[in-house]
DNA sequence: CGCCGAGTTGAACTGAATCAAGAAACGTGG
DNA sequence: CCACGTTTCTTGATTCAGTTCAACTCGGCG
């Protein structure tokens, strides 16, 4: 759990009493390489940090799965929309590896983000910083060629190779799995 | 300024001194059709509420200018990462049509944020909700044709045609300008 | 009247998708 | 530890939506 308390610590001051609610509000759960965390049509009640392993968020179209993004440890997942709107989720979560989380829940959250002003700012924090994100890469990826995209992806996440296959990445990436593996062929 | 009173009420329970702390932080200020409400390089300090009028958000890509979005009255804008993190902006903020906004500068946003609750819960809100929008928009138009993400567009801001030209909206959408012209010369 | 920005139309080109086989790698049970 | 089925990855040929470049139209306005 020191990871999850260093991520809050990241973005705000923590008093020790946050720091208590923090390490009683979250459970830690375990999942075997190709769980589902979450499945489609579901209600994501759950925000989970991953404290080991791979997860991945997909949903269907045309009944093909589409990779939307791909989480290593240290980072938060669940299916935003479903989560926040509190609707039936249209994507799925998917452990690609043997996975370690810590979950809450969202009334819990709520709680907590109400009883305890530090960690309440640091959910704001967090949204910012995850639409910030969103921003910049989807604006930042609109006039990449599929190579540059690729290239870019392995800049920050070099050992995505080694945790997710390479349809997987290509989804993410919006390319089709030939051509990713087509890039994979030439050198450099 | 009512409309951003109905806003922020929308999300949150707002007091009666909140209200007040709103109306207090927040100023009007007017710009005419073609004024830059930011230049990119400089570091937005500022969050605005459109009362009226529209404006785009651009930014530079091999001398050429990209919309990134187009907002019209009753949405805030503000070059996100320059604001969140307070570097310089690489997008400008451009009226293009003679318009009225609400500002607030970061230091009083961050101040009533944290003395009233309500507000603080509702710049949460603010940033789950936009995090969650482009969220969904990028799922959702990655596997739209040309004309699908125009239609779709018109579906939800069905007068952008008259507040914004050509050559904006087909760069909002990620397509060329002659594409556009194209689709409109087809019926339906 | 002639210029200018905005929009339209035409023709040629292209990056990446799609369709279609194969080749490797992987893992599970005998 | 090998055989066999399954999944993952590679390679080739073809196709297409949308880009690019270029010229032209239209309406407004000094």
């Amino acid at each position: 759990m020191k990871e999850l308390i260093d991520y809050v610590k990241y973005y705000v001051k923590l008093p020790a009493e946050a720091e208590k609610a923090i390490l009683e509000s979250f459970k830690v759960r375990e999942y075997q390489k190709g769980d589902l965390i979450l499945r489609e049509r579901d209600v994501c009640r759950n925000l989970f940090f991953i404290l080991k392993g791979t997860v991945r968020t997909f949903y269907l179209h045309d009944g093909k799965e589409v990779t939307t993004w791909i989480y290593p440890n240290g980072y938060f997942v669940t299916a935003w929309s479903s989560f926040l709107l509190e609707k039936e989720s249209f994507e799925s979560v998917h452990a690609i590896e043997n996975t370690t989380v810590a979950v809450i829940n969202k009334l819990t959250l709520n709680d907590v983000y109400d009883k305890r002003i530090s960690i309440g700012r640091f959910g704001r924090f967090l949204a910012e910083e995850k639409m910030n994100g969103k921003d910049e890469y989807s604006k930042g990826y609109m006039f990449l060629s599929a190579k540059e995209k690729y290239n870019n992806l392995l800049s920050f996440f070099p050992d995505i190779v080694q945790r997710a296959n390479l349809g997987y990445i290509a989804s993410m990436l919006g390319i089709s799995q030939e051509t990713l593996s087509r890039l994979r062929g030439e050198k450099s």
